[in-house]
DNA sequence: CGGCTGGTTGAGTCGTGTCAACTGCGGTGG
DNA sequence: CCACCGCAGTTGACACGACTCAACCAGCCG
């Protein structure tokens, strides 16, 4: 609870297109998004960029780096929002006073590396089509967890040309690809805001499977919160 | 100590293409690779498979389970070999106990991770050839450190499907790009022996940043290690 | 009003996949 | 010991998906 709230204290304003950290700079501490969206990525020698993830307001970030002394990727964020940072000294309080908020912290780094596995499957054998697809409804998933979800619509940020980035397409193709799930009546769009007519049929277009996005937690993860005296996730 | 004689104990032989566990089964327990190479894979509905990662000795398998109730991919040895299981309670012990090994635990896990997500970058962004090499020279640098390579030769179990399979490639582009590689004076190959006769250029010509190998920890680690008296790693 | 950024569309190229035939090797059984 | 089979790898022909380049369009902001 103490450091819930002293993450509160630490919350910072930050703008659209501002460089949380470099690649390769020290690391010295993780970020809880409060507000906005924000992207982790890599700069490769032929001038293209990887983006790895897309992290969403509650996401955890810099979780990737722990254990290492050099950022393997940089953050941006993609639109306005806050953050809330908290250091590498509060973490080990944290794994030295619980051993259940332990076990639940690596469970959320664990999901997180969940969703990079699931991008690595569909982007190595899925089609353009379904990688997008399949893109577009995990964003949906979260989104909707998160109460970000009205009606069916949502508001997707980001730029074609990340889009692109995110699935290792150009951003040429990610237009034909939007016009193809348009014409197919799989994804409306109109500005920023999207829409799926057919969630299902999208869902089993992009073979989509949302065991990696399960948030339940093993029955042995109970147990362990009620031996020691802290809070469950 | 405890734990790791434990694990001696608990030593099991397993035969090449045994499955250590499928898809979808309940996340009982850990391995350690004693012995043999072993890789996790995710079948997929076209019938093709991604290979998620390649597990040699030394490394902990099923990491990117914890947490989850049901396996996200399947698990399968190589060549025969010994495993080492633990289980999920041996686990917490050592959160209760030591928040050091706590700490390096994570970053274990963390650096397998960060394999992934370097393959997803390569993947993404790379040429077939590229992916070839930086994914071989991995292997160069994983298996050096464990001392598994003699005079610059070492060896690849792996059958040019089962690449294909890592890489996001037909096995007929694998085999191509051997051929490309071998023309090139970057990589020879007899049987399953390997030999880089250039091993600097084959890492530029992969674009290989060695960055997510890395093995030191920051040196909050080592004051944590020293906060609790326990073995650091 | 003009420039800039993001998105759309078309034409042509190139990388990778697929299918198929063929080779070489190792293991197995007669 | 040899004949056979089967699997892994190689090579070629061809198809197709995604990239590049380029022109064009639509908002948005100065």
């Amino acid at each position: 609870m103490a450091l819930l709230l002293e993450l509160e204290h630490s919350a910072r304003k930050v703008s659209a297109g501002e460089i949380l950290w470099q690649e390769n700079a020290r690391v010295d501490l993780f970020c809880v998004v409060k507000e906005g969206w924000a992207y982790s990525y890599r700069n490769l020698i032929n001038g293209s960029m990887q983006i790895l993830k897309v992290y969403l307001p509650g996401d955890v970030i810099g979780m990737r780096d722990f254990g290492f002394t050099q950022r393997l990727s940089g953050v941006a964020m993609i639109n306005d929002g806050v953050v809330c940072p908290f250091t590498y000294q509060q973490l080990f309080d944290l794994f030295r006073h619980s051993p259940a908020l332990t076990a639940g912290i690596i469970a959320i780094a664990v999901r997180q590396q969940a969703m990079l596995t699931e991008r690595l499957v569909y982007i190595g054998r899925h089609t353009a089509q379904q990688r997008l697809a399949h893109f577009l409804y995990e964003i949906y998933v979260r989104l909707d967890r998160v109460g970000a979800v009205e009606a069916g619509r949502f508001s997707l940020p980001l730029s074609q040309e990340q889009l692109g980035d995110v699935l290792g397409l150009s951003a040429v193709h990610i237009s034909r690809m939007f016009t193809m799930l348009r014409d197919e009546g799989l994804v409306l769009r109109e500005r920023q805001q999207l829409y799926f007519p057919d969630p299902g049929a999208l869902a089993r277009m992009a073979e989509f499977n949302d065991a990696y996005l399960d948030e339940s937690l093993p029955s042995v993860f109970h147990s362990l919160a009620q031996a020691a005296p802290s809070n469950s996730l």
